[in-house]
DNA sequence: ATGGGGTGGATAGTGCTACTATCCAGTGAA
DNA sequence: TTCACTGGATAGTAGCACTATCCACCCCAT
């Protein structure tokens, strides 16, 4: 187990932690009081490290992502389908009227592009309630050309990074890295650009930074 | 003060931590018993919530921006400065050949890109270490695509919500929910457009959403 | 004029999450 | 044979964002 903790630079208590909570299956038992680890083991850690410290995912989704993996009558495609929706917040809809307005614009973007996106998407509840919110403040005419910028990066890019055969841990790996990561970079990169536009627009100097 | 909390939506011992905590202005002392909150209040409040919960900023975080906020000397741009970079994620810089590879992959970019921004913004580091664990997995050679797609937006979308006059704390509150709101759009558009393109490439159900 | 509910202020406690720490008897290499 | 290390169990910690309780006090409706 310390060589275990080695390799992956993960605690031994954390490794503990993981095996109690059912996140990293057990070692083979050699011994009463020893057990062998070999590679799935690295890579299960890997994985979830990286949607710990990446993707920070709470436990509790990484869990579910786990037993879909180990879950080997779960067709693939479904497996890279609850890893993906473990991604999302789950935002719970609120019975208001601006709520129902937001989803039906919601809804109604959604079929205008002739995107297939199964009812119960969570992103779709998250998207709604950033409308519901945008709309409150008058913002959110431009949510179009958001989509269709979404789609064209995904299309260009990102869908390149899911996997679609090998291993099941090193698939939703692929997946939730490539999805975090490309998100946090387009994240950082519109902040750049805000600060610089912002700078080329009120200022020779930008936002200035805080001392 | 019950006033206050039915009229802002929350409850008293919260505005009393807030109040503890500085972020809130005391109300005027009307007698040892009895003070009086305004609209400075009901608005400082909003703000606060605001950064709290959509922008899921720590409580931390939330007081430099009050802080600025308060301190009058503070000319305005720098006061959107500090609310802008409280809202990225504070990234410690390693001392590793790869950090410093993608450093300079990052400088080159802002540089050829024309960008203005200041040497010491968070989102400079955030995006480096997501540069760096981009590399270290073999992806982010779209990198620049997604600079240019940031700049459109936030050119042609976003800068229009930043507001260059008025009140301070409504300027920051239109900053902050602005940065937030159009990011998270983006994401959860991202994650429709990948289930929706996933589903076109792979097969005609696209993520199977989980039982 | 009086009593009941609300007030500001202080201090302590809660719930949650993601770990850490400690203890234990029991190996297994040295 | 000894001693650091193991798996397993149980308990404790840190950090965060509140939430609860207590207190003397004081306003106002009765």
């Amino acid at each position: 187990m310390s060589e275990l903790s080695a390799r992956s630079g993960v605690a031994i208590p954390t490794i503990k932690y993981y095996l109690r909570e059912g996140l990293l299956h057990p070692g083979e038992q050699v011994a009463a009081t020893r057990a062998e680890y070999d590679d799935s083991h690295l890579r299960r850690l890997r994985l979830i490290r990286a949607m710990v410290e990446v993707g920070r995912l709470p436990i509790a989704a990484v869990k579910k992502v786990v037993t879909a993996i180990e879950d080997e009558s779960l067709p693939f495609h479904q497996l890279l389908g609850t890893a993906h929706y473990a991604l999302s917040p789950q935002v719970e809809p609120e019975p208001t009227p601006e709520w129902e307005a937001a989803k039906a614009e919601v809804d109604a973007l959604i079929a205008d592009l002739g995107w297939q996106v199964a009812p119960g998407a969570p992103a779709r509840n998250d998207l709604t309630q950033t409308v519901a919110r945008m709309r409150r403040l008058g913002m959110g005419d431009a949510i179009r050309t958001y989509a269709e910028t979404a789609e064209r990066l995904v299309r260009e890019v990102e869908l390149d990074t899911i996997p679609v055969g090998g291993d099941r841990d090193a698939a939703v790996e692929a997946l939730v890295l490539g999805t975090v990561l490309y998100g946090r970079a387009l994240e950082a990169l519109r902040r750049l650009a805000q600060e610089s536009e912002s700078a080329r627009r009120f200022r020779g100097d930008g936002f200035s930074p805080a001392p």
